[in-house]
DNA sequence: TGTGCAATTAGCAAATTAGCTAATGATTGA
DNA sequence: TCAATCATTAGCTAATTTGCTAATTGCACA
């Protein structure tokens, strides 16, 4: 549930579209290897990430592990990350604007030099 | 402006980070540099890869580079994508309960099963 | 025009990742 | 219980990434 997991889980072109197959439907390791041109065994790493990223869960139906998607933690994530960087209504913070203007205070006594 | 290249810049923390402190101010390379303990041609690294995935922009004042969050391409990337998976109203699409209806079938002559 | 600082590029070592095959659980059904 | 099948873990190699320092390029200004 963590960012940092959950944007190294999305870092991986294959592991972006194991989720694409499984917003349509639950999966299994091998019918998700199936579509993929990889075996199993990299599969089920992939899985495994993204299941301890909290972007999938896995329940056991006998023999099989079928995967689903866990669209809430998905969506949560990204928005609060977006949120973060983004608060509605633009760019920028009031703060920062108000950062952007201290910026352009020159100093003269100074040899080194700021940007402004 | 691709999905991997977004994905491949947010899967490092360094670079979220760097992506923070752009949101409430435009800073140099050298000032990034300085807030974080890395070496400013690492720091330049990042923001080429930033930039380069189109989440950051640059533009030369004198000596100095000051870079700027993109906030757009990054929230419609996110947005686009989160979307993509889980489209209004739920996890799945009709289509996919159609198919997961389907699953329910069994054959009885074929020694290969299929989980449903 | 030459010196100094900002930024980037080049080149390197350590760490990580992604794929594979082989081996090891787990579960069903004869 | 044995054989078959699905899933995962182990162990390996090739490729990529991340940090660094040293060298190069771009600008400002004395």
């Amino acid at each position: 549930m963590s960012l940092d997991k959950v944007f190294e889980a999305l870092a991986s072109g294959p592991r972006r579209e194991i989720l694409a197959y499984l917003s349509s439907a639950e999966l299994s390791t091998s019918e998700l290897a199936e579509r993929f041109k990889m075996s199993a065994p990299t599969i089920s790493r992939h899985l495994s990430v993204l299941e301890n990223a909290g972007l999938v869960t896995s329940a056991r139906h006998g023999q099989f592990v079928l995967y689903k998607l866990a669209p809430d933690n998905l969506v949560n994530t990204l928005a609060g990350f977006a949120f973060e960087l983004c608060p509605v209504g633009g760019p920028l913070k009031r703060e920062s604007r108000k950062l952007a203007a201290q910026k352009k205070t020159k100093t003269k006594t100074k040899t080194v030099r700021k940007p402004g």
